[in-house]
DNA sequence: ACCTGAACACCGTTCAAGT
DNA sequence: ACCTGAACACCGTTCAAGT
């Protein structure tokens, strides 16, 4: 199943500086990054659905199995797709200069926003594996928690509940966004069957970021790194 | 969109005992419960590719239009074995009789068992409504909390905080299964690129259940009631 | 090295029809 | 009330071939 990596060729180099120009009447040459681009808008703008080999190389104005020469398959374009959706243009302030709670604050909310730019990726998240730029936050996220005193016997737990803490949260909000008006029409089934829910208005609440806030300051409460107390 | 809610006709019920007994040679007449639960099962052999009108229609014995006479769409298929798989089948022990603390922890606890035990589950969430099960428990939560002090104006937080780490505690867990010996070959890529977390050995940590729980330890002290604090 | 069209084995769903 | 087959407009991908 993951033996198959032959067929992906790395070119996205040009060569040196020889560049056959390309004629202005046609569309660009083929290539990863134009390919991973187009692939991105498509899926903004028609969803995980409306990504097509077909209609991707429509959009490229080429022939539909050229794609296959520079991509394995229809898997590692959303795999491409994905990742590219999740670099982190890093904090133009010095890193450290401030507190490691805002630190930590910023840069998850800066993970969500991305994510929610392009809500297809939640969904593509719990099946796919890690890529580069995730790795790198998580590793951001790391060095983060460690520089402001979390041991390291207690560091996975503190980066894997932040992360979960933060999918779970895109997860919630796309959810709402798509299934839309649904929200609303489980909400004022009057009185029965859900009474606490309904009298906190769970499911009316629509201030998502300052829930997102609000828990995450929970989290790092019992996160923080105090003198006696390791998260036994 | 969510307009047409028309197709789907209820008609589990059994008119009254007349029912014409089931001719022992051919297979069970069709039904909502057969063809949701044939779908699951479909789901847990095939994962959420696996599920296709034709071979679901095959696995019943019946042809694939049939189906559309008990379900508007393939989508609807996919909502209610979603719902269906996490049904909560309470506590046998009478709630309240113990600590809120650890009673939450138990929730929490079935409620990831069952949606892994169905991994496709985690990967349909982040795109579609929230039934009638996901409803119930997300009550059972919150009354909970209630009992226990929280405040009604901390209760949405505590709710969304606790479902936001418990959806992507489950969306890590699958999503490492899913990508197999992914993660194994991106951690030796030995030393450069994510010092940190390659220290703490990050992805090869695989004690999930005791991160999962420890991290939901953290959430729970910073979502303590508290007599001065409120989530601010 | 890069691109292509024809062909294959699939899909979900509409429709008009059967009992 | 319940089920059906034929047909339509799509899919992803293999293959053999073109430049």
């Amino acid at each position: 199943m993951a033996a198959k990596r032959s067929g992906a060729q790395g070119k996205r180099s040009q060569r040196m500086g020889v560049e056959p120009p390309p004629q202005p009447n046609s569309e660009p040459a083929l290539s990863l990054d134009r390919i991973v681009l187009t692939a991105v808008e498509l899926l903004d703008a028609q969803g995980v659905d409306g990504l097509t080999m077909r209609r991707l190389a429509d959009r490229l104005g080429s022939g539909v199995m050229s794609l296959y020469w520079h991509v394995d398959n229809k898997e590692s374009v959303f795999d491409l797709a994905l990742d590219s959706v999740l670099g982190y243009r890093g904090s133009p302030q010095i890193v450290g200069a401030q507190d490691w709670r805002t630190e930590i604050i910023d840069m998850l909310e800066d993970w969500r926003a991305s994510m929610l730019r392009h809500p297809w990726s939640v969904s593509l998240l719990s099946s796919r594996a890690l890529g580069p730029n995730i790795l790198s936050r998580l590793e951001l996220l790391g060095k983060t928690l460690s520089r402001a005193g979390v041991a390291d016997a207690d560091l996975n737990v503190a980066i894997w509940s932040l992360w979960n803490y933060l999918m779970g949260a895109t997860i919630t909000r796309t959810s709402f966004d798509l299934s839309g008006g649904d929200r609303a029409a489980s909400q004022p089934r009057a009185g029965e069957p859900y009474p606490t829910i309904e009298r906190s208005r769970l499911l009316c609440d629509d201030d998502w970021i300052g829930i997102f806030r609000k828990g995450l300051d929970a989290l790092l409460v019992g996160l923080a790194p105090s003198q006696n107390r390791s998260l036994k």
